[in-house]
RNA sequence: CGGGGCGUAGCACAGCCUGGUAGUGCGCCUGCUUUGGGAGCAGGAGGCCGGAGGUUCGAAUCCUCUCGCCCCGACCA
């Protein structure tokens, strides 16, 4: 893409209304625009940036062995009053009439319609078991939206249900996505690390929250740093296979944020291996056993004939947070430091001197080799802007071509995240890039 | 939902107290000069001063109502 003719709006300044990091960084760096309070419209660089972090769950998700729907924003209220929800969810949940005067609301998740879409079909046991999930807005009236796309009213999540025959089997699911979470978060350069949690109006027992760790972020948190010495990317795991041995060594080592914090608990662990850190909430798991399959009346034959009502269990993961999230995690004074996974582009390359034969030919012939993945800043603006808003929008490489460079065949290649460069010819540079 | 604050040009803000017909910096347009870390000079475009009522000869400024946005708290993927 080539920056005279894109729409990556840059802001020198801060807009007034945006306090953290991150929601000065997508502002700055043209990632989303406001529209309403808590409600944002995703630009060029930040819907790819959105796209890559939802692709990076589903791929995860598909792995995990949940399949992939997606269902509407608007439902029916009569779906919720089956549950007792509709009551219950309060202001937050937008109510909608539509024009023959019936009830509608945005979704705000999906447990009753997942649950009342599988009753429709399944009927035996063999039919279990199932993990549905789509990637889809949500919107949920919060009396206070804030902080971005962080907190904002409606946001882009990824809700996972699972449907068991018994306890010990959804359990198994839990732990499916406990480790799908893990390498979820790991691949987008996070670390996160999952927390007991409580379960809210959702409902159950079983539940985590997944925190990564940034300084800006809104929780205090208390861990081990056995926790942190941890690659869940290490070894691919075996889904079908028992995962508890997994999820025991995660949850087995302390870790709370400060609502759930047991200072006992705490004081056990070794002085030099306690960290006190900030964190910030990017997945939600639950297990709520028969809680949304029996008012909604799902139920499915056993293999020795009788009903059975079965077991669920919903995995929540904020995607559009996770942009400001990753955002929070990596940035620097200059601006944004995006990991490679999520990156909306790998490579920025800024012709210094557009006009130039030399600096147009390299210029151009670097970002046609990976068209796709680079971005030129062929605009006709002084070097210094060009190398400000190369860091402000955080593409993990830079390919810096000036008159002197251009004239012997070298381009300037700058690691964004470390401010490493290197004088390399075009091959190498691309060699290197591609990596 | 309780408390507080702010709406003036694309962005950041001044002007409002003490009414007299709108300004600064950045950005934008044109020209010349400049050209490796947010250039210089000159010229220029751009505002129903959030909206509606009212007071007044006259309202960005005073009064009333309204809409929007932000911050603190309680709540939350």
């Amino acid at each position: 893409m080539r920056l005279s003719r894109s729409f990556l709006p840059t802001l020198k300044e801060t807009p007034a209304e945006a306090q953290i990091v991150s929601h000065r960084l997508m502002l700055r760096a043209g990632l989303v625009r406001q529209t309403s309070a808590g409600i944002y419209a995703w630009l060029p660089a930040g819907l790819r940036v959105l796209e890559n972090v939802a692709r990076i769950v589903r791929e995860e998700q598909d792995r995990a062995g949940a399949q992939e729907i997606l269902m509407p924003t608007i439902q029916a209220a009569e779906l919720w009053q089956r549950s007792g929800r509709y009551e219950d969810y309060g202001k937050e949940m937008l109510r909608i009439e539509d024009r023959h005067g019936r009830p509608m609301l945005y979704g705000p998740t999906n447990e009753e319609m997942v649950t009342a879409l599988f009753a429709a079909e399944a009927t035996s046991y063999r039919d279990l078991p199932r993990n549905l999930y789509h990637i889809q807005w949500k919107f949920r009236d919060e009396v206070r939206p804030r902080f971005g796309v962080m907190r904002g009213r409606e946001f882009l999540m990824k809700d996972a249900y699972s449907f068991d025959l018994t306890k010990e089997a959804s359990e198994h699911s839990y732990r499916q996505m406990f480790v799908a979470y893990l390498r979820t978060f790991a691949r987008m350069g996070l670390k996160a690390i999952p927390m007991q949690a409580d379960t809210g109006p959702i409902g159950g027992k079983l539940s985590h929250e997944f925190i990564i760790l940034a300084e800006t972020g809104e929780s205090q948190v208390f861990l081990d740093r056995a926790l942190l010495d941890f690659d869940p990317l290490a070894e691919a795991p075996d889904y079908d296979a028992g995962l508890s041995p997994l999820v025991e060594f995660w949850t087995k080592h302390y870790a709370a944020t400060d609502e759930k914090h047991d200072e006992a608990a705490w004081a056990a662990v070794p002085a030099e291996r306690q960290v006190s850190a900030r964190g910030i909430e990017v997945g939600h798991i639950f297990h709520f056993g028969t809680k949304y399959s029996e008012p909604m009346g799902l139920r499915v034959q056993g293999p020795d004939g009788a009903d059975v009502i079965p077991q669920m269990g919903s995995y929540g993961i904020g995607v559009s947070r996770l942009v400001a999230a990753i955002i929070e995690a990596s940035h620097d004074e200059a601006g944004i430091i995006w990991p490679d996974a999520v990156a909306p582009w790998r490579l920025h390359v800024l012709n210094l001197k557009p006009g130039d034969a030399g600096c147009d030919a390299l210029a151009g012939a670097l970002h046609d080799a990976m068209p796709a993945q680079a971005i030129l800043d062929d605009r006709g603006d002084r070097a210094g802007v060009k190398f400000a808003d190369a860091d402000l929008m955080g593409t993990p490489w830079q390919a810096i071509i000036g008159p002197r460079g251009a004239a012997a065949g070298k381009v300037e290649l700058k690691r964004r995240a470390t401010g490493e460069r290197l004088e390399l010819t075009l091959e190498e540079a691309l060699a290197r890039i591609r990596g």
